[in-house]
RNA sequence: GCGGGUGUGGCGGAAUUGGCAGACGCACUAGACUUAGGAUCUAGCGCUUCACGGCGUGGGGGUUCAAGUCCCUCCACCCGCACCA
């Protein structure tokens, strides 16, 4: 074999793992490492965002692998979902033949790429040894009452026809088609992750190896605020009006009220009325308007007069109740007292309709106008016009003054989180069904966990109209209540997909089991996930949802952590031309050209190498071409050199060029392992073995070559790269006469002793400026490294007639002179 | 508006702890070899200057013997959230 026949070599060992089953795992044994990527949805095709996501797992299983660890690196599919449906509404196949068929041409692309998982693990959420286990925890959830349904003003997406949770609506829009997203008042299926809020946002902390820019989107989606609950009387009204507010020391500084145009009471009070034609009319103006038009921030504050009057509980004052476009119904209680003096938003507000301005809290400084406000004060202070309570700071006054309307009933300290409730079903076939019937006699029962799964129906209709395509099968609507035995119906939505990849990750532990859902030392054994990596696209979707699951699967006593990943590596995106590829801007790289032109070793190294993993990587052709290029140069010098370094000549005296080389070896192994192993950094730790590459390069061609010191160095080249192109790799141990996987090998320890140089090269700057350079012994201390520097021809001249201030001499690195 | 991030040659990117800015790769230039080739090898390659030298990490200022790195300030771009009371 003279030349690198990527094609066949990849091919050939491709099969030769999968024959032997190179990487299956053992539940049991040395230390563990769990390694997941981000399961796919088997859309059919692979992309580059999929070759660069999972070649980074793969760098890192099998560089643990090689370190002596037990690693689980899995792989699946999260094959429920509306593409499926889709593809038959469009073309009349089944969901479930094209799904099953798109895994197939998924795992083969898999393969291709050379990915070291145990597909003895592979999990597919719409197979129903899968899912009978979503609808056991729907069941869990439920019997705890974290599985409820409720009717509310819900997220509709008209073009998907179905519900969607408030994480799947981005900026109004649909998270998967884009389509303008409305609201619809229906009966919908939600997981109580609310009650989860608060210990969702504490264990936030303990997350030490995630990024910043996740977890803050994940506070901020929670978004906790501390307040208090006011009750405010309503003069001819018998209900109080309850109002959330984070200012409670403003509260003597309210000058009016606003309720959210949706507000039940608003109906209510302004019925039969002079204010109801106006009032209706407002409304009516603002449902016309799309859920973005409404909620924008630069929209102009308006509002109508209810005609109500609220006295303020502190001070008894008469106040004015409006409804007003800037208030929103779906957060705190769906009123709020306003305090123009305090609030942008009330300031705008009272500014356009003359309403009175009393500040309440004056700045330490005195440097704002009071009498003349210009714009709203919103920071802290001293308190005024505010009774008993005057003279306190606005910290301290709001503490009092919760405490004041706690002792008197009119409130209370409220924590108020943005988070809502999760809305789980879907009016979707393609889905994980809800283990529900309804029966006339009993109401809503839950399937027998021993009746699990329920399996989804084939014969269903997918018309891409009406409700949910489950309706469409009688053999699936008309089942027997499992409390009574009468005939009753199914609950005929199904689950959310990301029900099914929240808790995949547990199953990987125990994926073939059919007693339970994972069994408890198997999980305790792998669990956490060490390293996840993915999209940052699920940073408040799936990697909220997946803590969640785990932590409600903890309480219950299943999962044995509380937290399922100990460190989050989110990849960047893969860019062409400066933007992300897709079909519609015609900049699509497909990674099977890539595979065919120049091999899966080329594709997956050039993607590690071009840019570090969380950076977004521009793709380039030429540089595909340079990384191709690298593994000929590699595989051409281990050929080359194979022969020459087998025949023993041992020479104890080491040359300047030796030590040289030793050097190098050595410095590179430690350089790869770092990059892997701290920091992720592949690109740098690519460059570092092309480097390595460079010094056996002109090694080679020297006369008094060690050959015993070479085969070193090829040995080592080889495996330092085996995790980043494991085929030519596998194929360049054998040529070098091994006959056990070059995967298998021990990561090489660099020697203490070879990257101990005993002569260095140092800079002599003046003043800060370099102006010479030279080789010194590396354990000369400062004063002889000055007297050196001080001797230098160029120095000399540099500092003639100038008189020296000050001499920096730093060991192994510089002298700096300073002169005048 | 708030939060997170980025800014370094023609390009992708290095510089881990304040200590030689531009590693490695691409592109480019010149040369060698040559069945003239998208192969391989050698050399060059931040800007400026004939040169000595000067300038240079988004801009301005500061600390320091020494700053891409620390501090202040301003700017640009990207991402996320956004009338959250």
């Amino acid at each position: 074999m003279t030349h690198y026949n990527f094609s066949e070599i990849e091919k050939r060992w491709q099969k030769n793992w999968e024959s032997t089953n190179a990487f299956e795992t053992s539940d049991e044994g040395k230390e563990k490492y769990y390694v997941l990527e981000m399961f796919p949805y088997p859309s059919g095709k692979l992309h580059m965002g999929h070759v660069r996501n999972y070649s980074i797992g793969d760098v890192v299983a099998r560089f643990k692998k090689m370190k002596g660890y037990n690693v689980l690196h899995p792989m699946g599919w999260d094959s429920f979902g509306l593409p499926a449906e889709n593809a038959a509404i469009k073309h009349g196949i089944h969901p479930n033949k094209w799904t099953w068929e798109n895994i197939e041409e998924m795992r083969n692309q898999f393969k291709q790429l050379g990915l070291s998982y145990d597909w003895n693990r592979e999990v597919a959420t719409c197979h129903e040894d899968y899912y009978k286990w979503t609808q056991w925890i729907f069941l869990q959830f439920y019997k705890n009452g974290l599985a409820y349904k409720k009717k509310y003003a819900v997220n509709w997406c008209p073009s998907c026809e179905t519900v969607l949770a408030n994480e799947q609506v981005v900026g109004g829009f649909c998270d998967r088609c884009d389509s303008l997203v409305g609201k619809k008042d229906l009966e919908q299926w939600y997981f109580k992750i609310t009650d989860y809020a608060d210990e969702l946002l504490k264990d936030i902390e303990e997350l030490k190896g995630w990024p910043e820019k996740v977890k803050t989107m994940q506070k901020n989606w929670i978004g906790k605020s501390v307040g208090a609950e006011v009750n405010f009387e309503i003069e001819g009204a018998y209900k109080k009006l309850e109002v959330f507010t984070t200012r409670p020391d403003t509260i003597f500084g309210v000058t009016y009220m606003v309720l959210a145009p949706e507000h039940p009471f608003v109906n209510e009070w302004v019925k039969g009325t002079e204010y109801e034609q106006e009032v209706m009319n407002f409304k009516d103006k603002l449902q016309h308007l799309s859920e973005i038009e409404r909620t924008a921030t630069d929209v102009e504050k308006e509002g109508v007069f209810l005609g109500k009057y609220a006295i303020n509980p502190l001070n008894g004052k008469r106040i004015p109740v409006y409804i007003a476009n800037y208030v929103l119904m779906d957060y705190g209680t769906g009123a709020i007292m306003a305090v123009p003096a305090h609030d942008d938003r009330d300031f705008a507000f009272a500014k356009k309709y003359n309403i009175d301005i009393i500040p309440v809290i004056k700045p330490e400084d005195d440097k704002v106008d009071l009498d003349h406000l210009e714009e709203a004060f919103t920071s802290n202070g001293v308190m005024i016009n505010s009774g008993e309570f005057n003279g306190l700071s606005s910290k301290e006054a709001s503490t009092k003054i919760v405490e004041h309307l706690n002792e008197s009933g009119l409130g209370k300290k409220t924590i108020n989180f943005r988070l809502r409730d999760w809305l789980i079903s879907r009016q979707r076939y393609w889905g994980t069904p809800i283990p529900i019937v309804y029966c006339d006699q009993c109401g809503m029962v839950p399937i027998n966990e021993s009746d699990l799964p329920v399996k989804l129906p084939t014969d269903v209709v997918f018309s891409g109209e009406g409700e949910s395509p489950l309706t469409t099968s009688e053999e699936f609507m008309y089942t027997d209540c499992p409390k009574c035995g009468q005939k009753a119906k199914r609950e005929v939505d199904t689950m959310d997909t990301f029900v099914d990849s929240s808790w995949y990750f547990l199953r990987y532990t125990d994926a073939n089991n059919d007693i339970e859902i994972f069994n408890k030392d198997k999980a305790k054994y792998w669990m956490k996930v060490d390293q996840y990596i993915g999209g940052v696209e699920h940073a408040i979707l799936h990697l909220l949802y997946a803590r969640f699951f785990t932590k409600v699967l903890h309480k219950l006593g299943h999962s044995p952590v509380s937290e399922p990943f100990e460190n989050l590596l989110t990849q960047g995106m893969v860019l062409k031309d400066g933007a992300k590829m897709s079909k519609s801007k015609g900049n699509v790289v497909s990674p099977k050209e890539i595979i065919d032109e120049y091999g899966t070793d080329t594709a997956r190294l050039f993607i590690l190498f071009a840019a570090p993993p969380e950076r977004d990587l521009e793709w380039s052709d030429t540089g595909v071409d340079g990384c191709h290029r690298f593994l000929n140069r590699v595989w051409r010098v281990v050929v080359e050199l194979k022969d020459s370094i087998n025949c023993k000549e041992v020479q104890s005296n080491m040359t300047k060029e030796d030590k040289h080389l030793k050097y190098t070896i050595h410095n590179t192994i430690k350089r790869v392992t770092e990059d892997i192993e701290e920091r992720f950094n592949f690109n740098t730790a690519i460059s570092a073995i092309m480097e390595l590459v460079n010094e056996i390069y002109k090694y080679k061609e020297i006369e008094n070559k060690n050959s015993d010191l070479l085969k070193e160095a090829v040995d080592t080249l080889v495996i330092l790269i085996a995790p980043f192109a494991p085929h030519i790799t596998e194929e360049l141990w054998r040529i070098l006469g091994y006959e056990t996987s070059v995967h298998n090998q021990a990561w090489p320890k660099y020697e203490e002793a070879a990257i101990v140089k005993d002569e260095i090269d140092i800079v002599i700057q003046v003043n800060g400026k370099v102006k010479d350079r030279m080789t010194i012994s590396s354990n000369l201390s400062k004063e002889e490294m000055e007297k050196e520097a001080l001797v230098n021809d160029k120095i000399v001249s540099a500092i003639e007639g100038k008189q020296i201030v000050k001499i920096i001499a730093v060991p192994k690195k510089l002298v700096n002179i300073v002169v005048k």
